[in-house]
DNA sequence: CTTCAAAGCTGATAATTGTCATAGTATTAC
DNA sequence: GTAATACTATGACAATTATCAGCTTTGAAG
């Protein structure tokens, strides 16, 4: 099986390449660059002009926004089967966001002129497109509203939380995803001895557990409550 | 010259409604139902089942989210020319976000069948709902990061710096559109006493003048560096 | 293995923001 | 016109969060 095929690539199962047929497919696949992505190295920066989106084979990227007092906002993080770069190649925009890996990563550019195509020509596709971005879109309101009326401790139980549910546990109980503390900070918005002082008291208090940067949940159920403000 | 008709409506210059063929409108036209909402009435409730989508005529409407502490966050205010409800009727969910006037509203109710087979047959529409689409999700980008970044103070002079941008002055130098101090707090997430006080400051500092709930901008550079952060 | 830089941690303190209480001021309904 | 009600305003205080400084631990490079 040959998986440096896009037609045969599991990847794409989680994302709208899945409404691409068989030629466009073959397309993507011909045009398509594969990259391996160190842990720490960009894939793209705030203000860059895409010439293509990112498909996420392996590995995690952050998105984040440097705000205007200096501090990187991360508005998302891209896992497996996620295509980043969409946005910004729809509408014809430069990127709003600069992409780095958290992770050793496994990608595959894809040009855009195979993408803008299928969106002219495929109208399933483009559906399929469009409601992956209304989606999106629901998710960055929740986000809006997280970190509105949210505290810092509401958020960084939260955080953990969709660690857990996305990206999973190793054997040992501990998060499978590992941020620095200061990339937790930047994840809920706040200072980072602010981020590192709530999570010695999660510690202090046996909601979670730690090992060097690494974080495991202990107690989920209390750590839902304080997310959810009880 | 008929203004009933979606054909002839100027509002519709303004959406992706535009991108509909002759046929296409017809049906929406034929389908759509005028209705006009009086300020402070709701046009749908977070949660609600949306059958069709709104199309703004004249008026302002806020998109607010309840958060569980049970604080509205304004998400979105939607004026003349956009439509409501869009991202809940393409994926097929519930509505995430309630709507309610604030101010007299006309509006059209557009069922979804119509939007929906427009969406499956005319890949021009859907690509123009796609590249709207793409655009609210940067705009909810900007505002995850200016929320968690920001103080209030700076959010609050933002919003004031928004609010003449896209809604204008009266004749007397008064923002067109007046929210409530309640509003104006759930715009950037705040309690209302702190949206008070920080008008109270802007006042005292000469960046604004008030009478009753209108706010008139009085130093829109000194306005404007402060939401930057000099 | 040692060294150096980066990341993690903690305390002290200041600034920001929220909460509660109270009073004045509009607005609306009768 | 008056009473009831909602909105605006301000003070006092508490809680949250940021900032700065210094110290410890970790991890990578030589």
């Amino acid at each position: 099986m040959d998986n440096s095929r896009c037609e045969n690539c599991i990847v794409r199962q989680f994302n709208s390449l899945r409404a691409m047929n068989k030629e466009e497919l073959k397309k993507v696949s011909d045009s398509k660059i594969r990259k391996s992505v160190k842990k720490g190295e960009p894939l793209f920066e705030e203000g860059e002009k895409l010439n293509g989106v990112y498909c996420v084979r392996a590995g995690v990227s952050k998105l984040s926004k440097l705000s205007p007092n200096g501090k990187d906002q991360i508005v998302k993080l891209a896992t497996k089967g996620e295509v980043m770069g969409q946005r910004s190649v729809i509408a014809e925009e430069h990127s709003n966001l600069s992409a780095v890996a958290v992770s050793d990563m496994d990608v595959c550019f894809i040009p855009k002129e195979s993408i803008t195509t299928t969106l002219q020509k495929n109208p399933n596709f483009t559906l399929e497109v469009l409601r992956h971005m209304a989606h999106e879109l629901k998710e960055a309101d929740d986000v809006i509203v997280n970190m509105s009326q949210k505290t810092v401790k509401q958020r960084i139980a939260e955080a953990f939380l969709y660690l857990k549910n996305n990206f999973g546990e190793d054997n040992d109980g501990f998060l499978s995803l590992t941020l620095s503390r200061e990339d937790i900070a930047n994840v809920v918005g706040t200072a980072t001895e602010s981020a590192i002082r709530i999570i010695s008291e999660f510690k202090k208090k046996g909601l979670i557990h730690t090992s060097g940067k690494k974080v495991g949940i202990k107690d989920e159920r209390k750590l839902r409550d304080l997310a959810e403000g009880f």
